[in-house]
DNA sequence: AATGAATGAGGCTTCATTCAT
DNA sequence: TATGAATGAAGCCTCATTCAT
């Protein structure tokens, strides 16, 4: 009883706090309930965290490294536009199978009320995406691939929110509902064919032309 | 104290609790507070919502109802596809800046982790403009003015998504801080030019070519 | 809408308040609920009754008046101490069937914790008939017809609470299914039979010798 | 704040809230009262009692363990009947003078307005003691020591009732003050010469003969 | 004078947080 | 140091009472 929380029971508690505040939102967690699932007594998170709110920052930063390797193992920017957009939108179906409950708690973050926060996780959120995106989009411009009209912040914009979206769509059960509703439930079960027309819509979206 | 509550009152009380629980969401929501904001007591909500869910029912098919109407006055199926789709993105944006509480409410109701009642609002919500979009599109197909490789559904799909991300980046704090990292504060600003933006994105998404 | 209540109205709002007193207590019968079944509105109870209290006081003194006259009714000083005793039996089993509301509201009178009031209620309501029936006793006792050790008050006393826990067999739910219990159904559906045992012990108890 | 309630402190709760309970009733009991008078926070009644209903069937069973100890106390197969009789009625006024919370707790069971739960309670309370003085007065019978002509189910129903208007007359308010009424000051506290002339009262009542 | 909707204090219950062991 | 029972503030809801019509 006198023993340090060992590193897996730590992951552990942050494990099953994630999947608590992504089911049932940071009010609705409890956390007796996390304790339990996570074999520790109330107490001893106390002694890792704060409070509640602390928690669940952890199980936020936690959410969004787990979302930063997740891009970045689509990465390469030495791959073709047409690739890399593949391989993003491939390795979200691949992420969100796995491990819905960080997606989940993507979107449980967007529910906050307190604008400074909402700000100073955008940033740490979404800048980098964000650059990585418009650069991309200049550099497909500069080679004449791309729709040049287009503003590249908003070509990236517009690209990152069909992919929140298919996050949403195989993670929260409300999306995933609207996505059967709207695809039908054949299209919407198969991964490989949803995906290929996405990259067809995100390449036309931005005016790609092969060559 | 007043004989009955004049229906400028009743219509008070769930403005106010369609704020409160946009805000804060179904848990974090506070009768107490709903009752001050809306000038009434506590009790008088119960007089004509059971308890707090029905109170937050009501909430939500008000919502449901401006949304739907906010999309009626886009609509016009004589309009030329760009016109139709230009139409909606403005709409958004007006709609967006006179109710943000009823979007909020929106993305609110996606948290609900009960399966059973996601399945039933997406089925309200989401079909009817599922269906319109995809109708929409496949006219244009026949027409010959769009992509025919083309899923319909997904094509409706992606859409939607776009505009379900608009709707939140002009009433959500967090998505309104990610549009401005993304396109920049002045064109975030600039309503005209990112519907104009959104509008040629989604056209080249669904492969539109003039005549 | 300007008119008074009647006198049948007034009498209705008791009946019903008794009812709903008896069945559930003080704390727990409803104002709204009475009001509902007089077919009159809450506020004009409060025209007539100042509070609950007052009307709960009301209901109490009309059961009083009931329960004396009940007994009256059993009456006749003229009549033979077994005649008497007869008497007073039969008429309360008729008086239980007729109005068990009654009963079940002296029943309820007995849980007040107010030690003030619980006098003052005992007062008038037991003082006369302590009397009558010690009085009877005394003669009886002159006239060498009963057992003359019985101190007079206690004899009166017995009596009483045995005509006291025939009233709630005969309108409390959980002494009725007592009554059941202990006598077994058929004696105990058997008003006649019963009433006759019960003389038979008072009578014994008081050391009754015919002539 | 203590590691755990110790048996003292839940049998406190235990024992201020069958005060409370007796004193108020049920729906007229407050937990925060409960908790002030046992020294513990509101919290931890709902530790050891999943509601306020719980609580009072714990208290009840409490009181009914603690009347059927006293009863027993009283006990023995071998007494004489005036013994026995003599015993019951003295067990019962101590029991009074140590506990009367209980008997109050008794007398606030009958007042329930739940005829299955009633139905239930009365089962358990009274089979027991109606089976065991209903046997009693066979044997009497059979021995030709107490009328022959008597119900014994009768019997026993009119004895216990008298005992049980004793509990109540050295428990509750408003019966204490009736005995007063009838009695006398005087007798009404001396438990000796009342309880003489109620055991003298109850063995004529049976038609007791010695020898 | 009667109505019944509105009021708001008070009750039961939950749960984040503390702390004795 | 970990435990988990105890704490008590805060939330939902009820209902006796008030008062505009």
């Amino acid at each position: 009883m006198l023993k340090k929380l060992t590193e897996d029971q730590q992951a552990l508690i942050i494990e099953q706090a994630t999947c608590e505040f992504a089911e049932k939102g940071y009010k609705g967690a409890g956390l007796s309930t996390i304790a339990k699932n996570a074999g520790v007594s109330v107490g001893v998170i106390y002694k890792y965290y704060a409070d509640k709110e602390e928690l669940f920052h952890a199980c936020v930063s936690k959410s969004i490294d787990y979302l930063d390797e997740a891009l970045s193992r689509a990465g390469g920017e030495d791959k073709s536009l047409p690739d890399m957009i593949r391989a993003l939108v491939n390795q979200t179906q691949v992420a969100c199978r796995e491990r819905p409950e960080y997606f989940r708690m993507y979107h449980q973050i967007t529910t906050s009320d307190d604008a400074e926060q909402a700000k100073e996780l955008a940033e740490i959120i979404e800048r980098p995406s964000a650059k990585a995106y418009k650069d991309a989009i200049r550099r497909a411009q500069k080679e004449g691939l791309i729709d040049g009209q287009l503003d590249a912040g908003a070509g990236a914009f517009f690209f990152d929110n069909l992919m929140m979206m298919l996050h949403y769509a195989y993670s929260c059960t409300y999306y995933t509902e609207r996505m059967s509703i709207y695809c039908g439930k054949k299209l919407a079960a198969s991964e490989k064919k949803l995906g290929e027309q996405m990259v067809r819509f995100i390449l036309n979206g931005l005016g790609y032309k092969e060559r």
